[in-house]
DNA sequence: TTTAATTTTTAGATAAGTCTAAAAAATATT
DNA sequence: AATATTTTTTAGACTTATCTAAAAATTAAA
């Protein structure tokens, strides 16, 4: 079994292990995690003695088989509670997050085999983002940034890159949510913004917009 | 704000407060959390510098307004996360215990209100016991030990006094569950065991059951 | 390739919560 | 009332997780 604080550092190298091909860095941990790197390096050591870990000296951490599906597990928790909240107790997609920081560290087997069933099994959560089955396997959807998109291009929206509050809220106020069609009618190529068509409403819409939000072609 | 440890104190004081008229001994809190006496005196010192507890040396503490308030929110987020296990995810009642003790502590106005509302604003938890509102007051129904019962007298089963799981099963065992009206046939002095009819079944039991079921006269 | 900058680790300190063992106070017994 | 027993507190130690500051290793730059 594993502390609250244990398995928030397994979810942060699960985290930054996804576009990473080395070693997580203890400073990479330490910056995600909001602590220092000397902490890190504590935790780090005791991790790997734990067998969740591996790590030497200087080359940073990753997860072993079994700490991947131990945080993965975690990361199915939290994507699991953030539908329930979103689907049953009328939570925002942008007030979810820290309820399920917190939820995701409950430990009852039962309970969240009951939510998963409770919510049909859902594969992915308010946000797009896949859930982790039960053995740690996620299924991946064939998606791009907006910004990719050539002009002409359409698809649907299936995930943000950015969930903080305020992006998403931003989305909200723009008519922008999973699964509605995008298409791109413009592209500026002076500031990379686009000017795109949703809910037959046309708009324009920052490159830091278009980094943000994945589509799936068609 | 209050730590997890610092939560459970609070909510033992606030049990045992239940029955006592004078402060709560050191030793009394100790055998509740199952912690040494020693222990206690440090976080029952804790707490009165935080102004949730009243604490003179030898004798004993006692809940503050604002301490009983605050543990009141807890046990009153531990009842309804009762009932959302037992009504929404088909726990039983012997089952969800522990993982209300660790749902208890999660902090989100938003989360136990909305939790409150899908289900409907429930009064009570699946083994009878009051869920104390935002305020912390609890409305107490009228209930008598099925001990206390004379020949011939009838109620309805109301609440547990002993929620063990083996005191729970036994009873699910038996078909007795909340709601069930309850007929003492017969007394025995001897051992002061019951006769009984619940369900058109009739059926014997001990003092020691008898005098861990409520029941509401009729 | 030597020096400079950055990253990482180590060493030692701190805070929360717990424990054991001993001292002090309160309560019970003779 | 004096003594014995029980309860409670104090003192000091330990663990977990964190931090700062300094040392060591690695990486980048001149």
């Amino acid at each position: 079994m594993f502390t609250l604080s244990e398995e928030n550092y397994l979810k942060a190298i699960y985290h930054l292990e996804i576009d990473a091909d080395k070693g997580i860095s203890t400073n990479a941990i330490a910056k995600k995690l909001e602590t220092k790197a000397s902490s890190v390096t504590d935790m780090v050591k005791k991790l790997s003695e734990k067998e969740v870990v591996v790590y030497k000296k200087y080359q940073g951490a990753s997860l072993t088989d079994f700490g991947r599906k131990t945080a993965a597990n975690i990361v199915r928790k939290h994507r699991l509670w953030e539908v329930f909240l979103v689907e049953k107790l009328n939570f925002s997609w942008d007030e979810v997050h820290d309820v399920a920081e917190q939820l995701e560290h409950i430990k009852s087997p039962k309970l969240i085999n009951q939510i998963d069933a409770f919510l049909g099994f859902p594969t992915h959560d308010p946000h797009g983002d896949p859930i982790p089955d039960k053995e740690g396997n996620l299924k991946t959807i064939e998606k791009s940034l907006l910004s990719t998109l050539s002009k002409n291009e359409s698809g649907i929206c299936v995930g943000v890159n950015d969930s903080s509050s305020e992006f998403l809220q931003f989305l909200d106020k723009k008519g922008i949510t999973l699964g509605k069609q995008i298409t791109v009618l413009e592209k500026e190529d002076f500031d990379d913004s686009l000017f795109i068509k949703v809910n037959d409403r046309k708009l324009s819409v920052s490159n830091k917009i278009a980094n943000n939000l994945y589509i799936q072609k068609q």
